[in-house]
DNA sequence: TCTGGCACTCGGTGTTCCCGAGTGCCAAGT
DNA sequence: ACTTGGCACTCGGGAACACCGAGTGCCAGA
């Protein structure tokens, strides 16, 4: 049904819409790209690739625009993923190696995206029940009143302050926290729950009313935790592209952690590290607009996803290298802290 | 110059311009505010007004805009900070204190602002030299490297990763946390550098490489956090709004740090709980635009400050009257905790 | 199967025209 | 001295219109 021609006129329109933002027609097809033969034979392919919703025209006598479909296909098959410049590669390098903690990471990979890509960066910060316990602080703060901090090995810091039923001194709060210390060093913040589950029963009976209070801030902190944080950057490389739908609607969405989440996240493949792309109507509430994304996170395990939003016209190739480069030396950063 | 009618029209052509948004005839004023004069008589104070450059035209024979100078009248002489429903006031309260920790307290209140005043909310986070150290708190991570985590009595949490130059043990780390929080307990930020500066030399030969190292990145701290960090939120309130200037640049402002910062924080008055608000070309960078701002912050010292940024077009009374409130209920908040 | 030719379509642009809201000014009224 | 009604003038913006040209579909011939 396609033949090879076919595909090479589609990918032609692709990258021609994509840079110029007009509908090409067969003429200029022809000449830009040396495709050796006439527009009029240009012409019958392209009513063939709009017969199968490849293309469309946006007006009767104007020239094709690609449809979702058409990407997709483009995205699948007719593109390769442009890698990044070594200029590129090393100003990476260096901006990233700048961050102090884990905050820092995030807010730098994020800048760093939208400016490489010029569109939207949306980064997850590292979920925390993948990550485990590096340290439990306890700090006292007034008679009764502690600040509880919980350290992961991401080096995410989660703090809260815990109203407590009774005062508490000081030697007392240093043995709480040995206890609660040898009973969650190193474990995975998930098993958290079960692990602590028995522990009143098996302290002093006195101690049992602060430290269930205590372990309820805690699981509390962690259940709070399990949607992760998502932030964005770029949102001024919105105000020149045009999408189908308002662009108030895509800033909503920007600032609607839940929309976002699921812009990001929903299909966490198999393989994580692949890059995702959502064209259009693919994409849950934000149609019109495309999503590059994919896991990042130190090791083999995934911790989060990054990825940009952008309009559906949106230069596929570099986009995909500039994501997928990020993630990777994103995760670099991360296995080496 | 200016008799009380004049300055009755100036305030009908501000009230009827900010609901309507186009340019406001002398028929229509005299008719919708009860001026009981006729429109020719407006006409005449409408040239002075004019004369005296506190409206213009956007076009001959097209009706009056009020100018930035018109705007600095209204606000300063003409207009009264309209007061929040009692259901706004129940719905801040009631959203405020819901928040876990000082992130979530910026957070929280950011948008609420945003939600609030329909406008892009500018909250600028407690400055960490105002305040004062709580606990410092050591954790080994491995042999050569610890966790540096900085509590204040604001509840901010700052931590940062050190290389050691040596290896270190587990009972040397407790004795080390217990000389710096000896040293610091209590004391300001901003003294900080001054306490520490002769500590190793109070210690023996051995320990000084170690402390030298963590004071360095605990000084690297203070400073680098020294201009604070900014949020926003409400950008999708920026569709709708039509600037002088381009949306492209006001999102560019809102995503640079040192842009907010000047913006809001420039002329930290006298009396900082007073509002400040600035108006169109007033403002450094951002012509074209307005801020209504103001400190907020635990007791009488103030923190940080927050505030909105919309178009110069804007409703100040109710807008004033938002942030003030606002920053009220998340000054109470800060107090409390 | 490709190519050149040809008639047709129609969006976008430039021109013209007209309407009406709004103004400034003046002379008369209070 | 201020206010008011009247009146001529201005000019932005919308409607109507014509025109151009890029682009198309189709067909006959190579």
């Amino acid at each position: 049904m396609l033949d090879d021609r076919k595909l090479a006129v589609l990918r032609a329109i692709v990258e021609d819409y994509v840079s110029t933002n007009e509908p090409v027609g067969s003429k200029a097809l022809a000449e830009r790209h040396n495709l050796k033969v006439s527009p009029a034979t240009v012409r019958n392919d392209m009513a063939a690739l709009e017969e199968e919703g490849y293309i469309t025209q946006p007006h009767t006598s104007a020239g094709r625009v690609p449809t979702d479909k058409g990407y997709r296909l483009f995205v699948d098959r007719l593109s390769q993923i442009k890698p990044l410049s070594t200029a590129e590669r090393r100003a990476i390098e260096t901006f990233l190696a700048g961050a102090v903690d884990l905050d820092d990471v995030v807010t730098r990979t994020v800048r760093l995206l939208a400016q490489l890509t010029r569109q939207v960066a949306v980064v997850q910060y590292p979920t925390l029940t993948r990550s485990s316990v590096r340290h439990v602080e306890l700090v006292p703060l007034s008679e009764r009143r502690i600040m509880l901090v919980l350290i992961t090995n991401t080096g995410r810091v989660e703090q809260r302050v815990v109203e407590l039923p009774e005062v508490i001194e000081d030697p007392r709060i240093a043995h709480l926290r040995a206890v609660l210390n040898a009973c969650l060093d190193g474990c995975g913040l998930a098993d958290v729950p079960d692990l602590v589950a028995d522990l009143p029963e098996r302290l002093p009976v006195e101690d049992r009313p602060v430290v269930a209070t205590i372990l309820s801030v805690l699981l509390e902190t962690l259940v709070e935790r399990h949607d992760e944080k998502i932030v964005f950057a770029g949102a001024a490389n919105l105000a020149g592209a045009d999408f189908t739908i308002g662009l108030r609607d895509v800033l909503e969405a920007l600032e609607e952690q839940v929309v976002l989440m699921r812009l990001l996240g929903e299909t966490t493949t198999d393989t994580p590290t692949a890059l995702t792309v959502r064209i259009g109507a693919e994409n849950p509430y934000l149609h019109g607009t495309s999503i590059v994304a994919t896991g990042y996170g130190s090791g083999d395990k995934q911790l989060a996803r990054l990825g940009v939003l952008g309009p559906t016209r949106m230069d596929y190739p570099v986009t995909m290298g500039a994501v997928r480069a990020v993630a990777r030396y994103v995760s670099q950063i991360l296995a080496a802290s």
